[in-house]
RNA sequence: CGGGGCGUAGCGUAGUGGCUAGCGCGCCUGCUUUGGGAGCAGGAGAUCGUGGGUUCGAGUCCCGCCGCCCCGACCA
């Protein structure tokens, strides 16, 4: 930002905040309240202040400018589109309630875009017909919509969010590696530039559709996924993506016939274990029982986007639960929901306490589909339900007593289990989706007809990739990465200003002294935020600098005395005295650095 | 979606069915102050989220709705 006029604290829209706002709980929200960023107008929904405007104003630009730098081509759609391209691809309806819907004066549908693959796939058939136009990368910065259920955090989760979102298209798969790997890399770039600091972790898909998809994670506390990361080896993944390692099947010949048993009173994995312990008939020869020994078996409604539901019955080991985001990332579209009553007693098959998969699987009594975790293989025995109240059924053994129709990754991931690439512990963490880039493949491309001729002359579908980086997220990231009890600490990148040049003493020469410094600073190119009000406590000032969080004050002071002023360093408190006339060398070259 | 908590001035809050809804911060005026959230005096600012109900009387009790925050969603 060169040649940007000296703020005036005296003249600036700005109020901050002493208190924390009553209703924000996670530092982001509370700091970008408190230093006068932004203020929230309805449910999700934010307005910008010229301090905050001018952060997220910087994150753009920097995003953008690594978007021109790798070769994408920016373009801009409108935010309000029609209805048909999305019932094309059938998001009009997979999307559900997350969708802002509206008609116009005739009744006609829009919608407020969530994301724009349609409009973009469309652009392109529109222009493009050859594979000679082919790579080819576009983006746009754009404000979306998506009616969240929960909007939460602040600008972290709202319902109208800034989204960078690029796309590419290639020939072949080849064509999409390398569009995609080149915005890989400059993801990597962008972050890096952002100051943030990011975890690549792999993902699902989920609604997007497509195969290959990968994360940019900003570890902190208070985001909402949940990633597991090798303490030995690079592998790092969303919780929802892990894959279990399957233990080797083991031969079936030789195991002991199931045996059924009365276990009364037994509605628990606890209990169960518990009596299976303290019986002599039913104890482990050698050991004692534990709830790893069980195979639990759970189930839940699955509602497909078209309203219809079926059950679904999920087959664990009893020590785990089964994590319901991992369940519906892999059966997305579909949503999922716990058993009720009324879905026990349409299924009188299903034995509350006692569900075993006897009666299970598409093929079974039942009908109902039977999935089971990774770890169930062949050959492994398990206690389970016996498909009768008050019964269980002592080792039964998968592939030989029973065929689940295959097998799902729903349960519970914990910290210490096995990385599935190299078998060390893995760790668990919290970060925020700062960016996700998806291997589209031919969805969208297939669905709206997107085909260009190749060198044959052959009618050939274009494959996809689509990149996105929350924008306005991104602010909240940077926040919730850096800040102290004091306030924000911009990383220089992003800063509202370079300099906070703050007035302490009423002085004429002081003020004069420092309006110079100012002009200077401005006239050098670096951005100043000048606090020159009057009448306003230097203690008052030095405790908004801290808040609003410019990395480098400048304190024009009772140094001035013997020529010097005060550089102060936000992140570390570090202060130093300057001779005056030296100020403006080391603050651009500071700057610079 | 479910459960819990909350909603009083721009912000933070007190208010136990009964007087003109109180306090701090912020804001305005004046004076004094001015290196880590100054002092004194005066002042403006509230349909107590909203709609209904109970009551002689409701910020206070009851119900609906809206909004905010937190937790939860399976234990077979």
């Amino acid at each position: 930002m060169k040649g940007v006029p000296v703020l005036r604290m005296s003249t600036l829209f700005l109020r901050t905040l002493r208190e924390d706002p009553a209703d924000a709980e996670v530092p982001s929200h509370r700091l970008l309240v408190r230093a006068g960023c932004v203020r929230r107008v309805a449910p999700g929904v934010f307005s910008w202040l010229p301090l905050g405007y001018r952060v997220y104003r910087n994150v753009e630009a920097i995003v953008r400018d690594e978007m021109d730098a790798a070769g994408f081509q920016e373009v801009h759609f409108p935010a309000l589109l029609p209805r048909e391209p999305y019932e094309t691809t059938g998001r009009w309806t997979e999307y559900g309630d997350t969708l802002f819907r509206l008609g116009d004066r005739k009744g006609t549908d829009y919608l407020l875009g969530p994301t724009h693959e349609e409009m973009f796939t469309l652009m392109v058939k529109q222009e493009f017909s050859s594979y000679k136009d082919l790579p080819l990368s576009i983006y746009q910065i754009q404000t979306k919509y998506r009616d969240e259920a929960r909007p939460r955090a602040g600008i972290l989760r709202g319902r109208e969010f800034v989204m960078k979102d690029s796309y590419s298209f290639d020939v072949d798969d080849a064509g999409l590696q390398a569009s995609y790997d080149a915005h890989r890399a400059a993801y990597r770039s962008t972050f890096d530039h952002l100051g943030l600091s990011y975890v690549i972790v792999s993902a699902m898909a989920g609604a997007m559709g497509g195969s290959v998809s990968e994360e940019f994670l900003a570890p902190c506390e208070s985001g909402e996924d949940t990633f597991v990361r090798c303490t030995a080896c690079d592998y790092a993944a969303n919780t929802e993506a892990v894959t279990v390692p399957a233990p080797p099947q083991q031969p079936v010949a030789g195991l002991p016939a199931a045996v059924v048993a009365d276990t009364p009173d037994t509605e628990t994995i606890a209990a169960l274990v518990d009596t299976a312990n303290s019986r002599p008939d039913l104890r482990h020869p050698d050991r004692d029982w534990t709830a790893a020994d069980t195979l639990k078996n759970v189930v839940v409604r699955l509602t497909l986007p078209d309203g219809t539901t079926e059950p679904l019955v999920v087959g664990l080991p009893g020590d785990r639960d089964v994590d319901l985001k991992r369940l519906e990332a892999t059966v997305s579209p579909a949503t999922v929901a716990p058993f009720e009553e009324a879905d026990f007693a349409a299924h009188p098959a299903l034995v509350r306490g006692y569900i075993g998969p006897g009666v299970l699987g598409t093929a079974g009594t039942s009908g109902i589909r039977y999935l089971v975790d990774p770890r169930v293989v062949t050959g492994t025995s398990w206690i389970t339900g016996a498909d009768e109240a008050g019964r269980h059924v002592f080792g039964l053994v998968a592939g030989r007593d029973f065929t689940p129709d295959g097998t799902v990754e729903a349960a519970e991931i914990r910290a210490g289990d096995p990385c599935p690439a190299c078998g060390s512990p893995l760790d668990i963490a919290r970060g925020i989706e700062i960016g996700h880039i998806f291997q589209l493949g031919r969805k969208y491309a297939d669905a709206l007809g997107l085909q260009v001729l190749d060198e044959n002359g052959d009618l050939v579908t274009v494959t996809m990739g689509s990149y996105g980086i929350g924008v306005s997220r991104a602010v909240a990231a940077i926040a919730e990465q850096n800040h102290d009890d004091r306030g924000l600490i911009w990383p220089r990148s992003v800063a509202p200003a370079d300099i906070h040049i703050v007035v302490a003493g009423k002085a004429e020469e002081i003020a004069a002294a420092a309006e110079d410094l100012a002009g200077q600073l401005e006239a050098a190119g670096l951005t100043v935020l000048l606090d020159d009000r009057t009448g306003v406590s230097a203690g008052v000032k030095f405790n908004d600098a801290d808040l609003i969080g410019i990395p480098t004050i400048v304190i024009v002071g009772k140094a001035l005395a013997e020529g010097n002023v005060e550089v102060k360093d936000r992140r570390s408190g570090d202060r130093h005295t300057v001779p005056a006339v030296d100020a403006v060398a080391e603050l651009v070259a500071l700057v610079n650095s």
